[in-house]
DNA sequence: GCGACAG
DNA sequence: ATCTTGTCGC
């Protein structure tokens, strides 16, 4: 798939503030997708185990699944530098790169994509989820395990169950439960769909674990040694 | 000044 | 993110 090349990577972080200030506005909070048949997912997994913020070694991996069957039809690997340091609001300049690296290499074409990490719920609305979305134009979804930013009630017990992420007096994503007796997840918009239908995707992609099941599979294979 | 802080 | 064994529970 092709995925468009918005601006350079090689950027300081005041300068990646600056270009998250610049392209959110860009970002479309509303939509449903179709009939999904073709579901994607990236990730990205650290092949050394150096301070967080150093420059190390990164491998990123996305996988193509077919749904409802759920079942994998194609994955891509790529192995590189990640030279910017984890700075918080600011992940998608230390790890988009090598996603849209592996992503570009997708040969298929998926109807929805789910990323590792916030989209909308992000101090600067720009999450790495909205970043790469917004890249690839298309339907994309931010799964987070942890939040980065807002206030939220605690969901209820069972599976389905959701509260409000709320930032000021604004909704920037769900906190939802996907399964009974484990910690929720952080849902937010990363592009072109909204908050609702997100929520109804993750739900439905993750039928058995907490995390959706496309996000396992490429945190998986971003594991694996190989490349 | 203090606490929070995706992966 | 990553370092790590056993262990509690379904």
């Amino acid at each position: 798939m092709h995925l468009e090349r918005l601006h350079e990577w090689n950027l300081t972080p005041v300068e990646a503030i600056a270009l998250q200030k610049e392209l959110a506005p860009r970002v479309v909070r509303d939509g449903d997708p179709g009939d999904v048949r073709l579901v994607a997912a990236a990730d990205l997994a650290f092949v050394d185990r150096r301070w967080p913020r150093q420059p190390t070694r990164g491998r990123a991996a996305v996988v193509l699944m077919r749904y409802p069957e759920l079942d994998v039809i194609e994955e891509q690997v790529v192995e590189g530098d990640v030279n910017f340091p984890y700075v918080p609001g600011l992940l998608s300049f230390r790890e988009a790169p090598l996603l849209a690296q592996a992503l570009e290499r997708l040969e298929g074409a998926p109807d929805l994509l789910l990323i590792d990490g916030h989209g909308y719920a992000h101090p600067r609305r720009f999450g790495i989820a909205s970043h790469l979305g917004l890249m690839a134009d298309l339907p994309t979804i931010g799964c987070a395990k942890s939040r980065l930013c807002g206030d939220n009630a605690e969901p209820g017990p069972r599976r389905g169950a959701k509260a409000e992420l709320r930032l000021g007096d604004e909704v920037i994503g769900a906190v939802l439960r996907t399964r009974e007796g484990v910690k929720p997840i952080y849902v937010s918009v990363g592009h072109k769909i909204g908050l609702e239908a997100a929520v109804r995707w993750a739900l439905r992609l993750a039928p058995r674990f907490r995390l959706p099941e496309p996000i396992r599979e490429a945190d998986a294979l971003s594991k694996k040694r190989r490349a």
